[in-house]
DNA sequence: TGTGGTTCAATTGCACGCAATTTAATTGCA
DNA sequence: TGCAATTAAATTGCGTGCAATTGAACCACA
């Protein structure tokens, strides 16, 4: 047989875009960005912004630092997004007395009442994704297991 | 029973950020993205270049916005990406004489000699994912499948 | 008691993403 | 033919992400 010269490289099928992990969780996660996006804008959030509120909701008054590790975000990301929450109202920021180097962060009256209006979103979402619950729950239980293996 | 007013309303545990699959989406994929960083830095590419770069060694000689569908990225996001890429000598954009409002987007012979330099990097990912090839197919299927139903 | 190292947040600079708008080219249809 | 509608890419403006640096506060230890 012939030498084809022309023929693809063995490496080729490595590369495609459809065989890729990275690029799946990619495109997806901002797929999903741009389906919150009509419902967060009427509460004046974006994306990264809602994840914030949503993990101070979960737990409040904590410093930038454990929330960046909540959110697995630095204070590079972290310190304009709660200045614009603070700006907004939502949230405030203030120098912990004992230790001024801890930014001590807490959810206003406006905060917390927000999560009411944002009640619905979780269903929405479900109902967008069409997919049964258990399905879900166990696909983000494999992204939480991937994410604990690329953060090491 | 008396009422407990201090408790959490019902509505706190679908806002658990570790019940969110957008949340595992969103995190997981940036975390792969900070994977990728030192196996790309040296071939001068980010994360999204790299993407645009597997679409064009998957299929050379496209216009903007076929490379988009490709990606799931719009002409604001990869206008200024590809002007990097051309700066960078990897590519080259020239009007389609037949119909000067579509942008043809090459490879250039520099271009095409850096995927045989990234050669390395999807065994270097696959190693780091500490999970079998079987299991990341998988995942990849199922969340190439929530990507469709999310861009309905 | 200093003083060097550490920690935390803020800042700077760059590259995305994307909505909204603009510009230019083409098409369709009266 | 002429002009409105459509299409493609570029532009603008804003909000991330993140590496690298800075600055301030705290700690450890000689």
């Amino acid at each position: 047989m012939p030498l084809k010269t022309t023929q693809k490289p063995a490496l080729a099928s490595h590369f495609l875009l459809g065989n890729q992990l990275c690029f799946a969780l990619y495109s997806t996660s901002l797929a999903m960005t741009r389906l919150y996006k009509p419902l967060l804008t009427p509460l004046g959030l974006t994306y990264p912004q809602y994840v914030v509120m949503l993990a101070l909701w979960e737990q409040d008054g904590i410093s930038v630092s454990k929330l960046g590790e909540r959110v697995f975000l630095d204070s590079g990301t972290l310190t304009p997004l709660l200045k614009r929450l603070e700006a907004a109202q939502l949230i405030s920021r203030q120098r912990q007395a004992h230790d001024e180097r801890h930014v001590h962060v807490s959810l206003s009256t406006a905060g917390k009442a927000l999560q009411v209006r944002a009640a619905d979103i979780p269903g929405c979402v479900g109902q967008a994704l069409q997919c049964d619950w258990t399905a879900v729950q166990k696909l983000t239980r494999q992204l939480q297991s991937l994410r604990k293996n690329l953060l090491v």
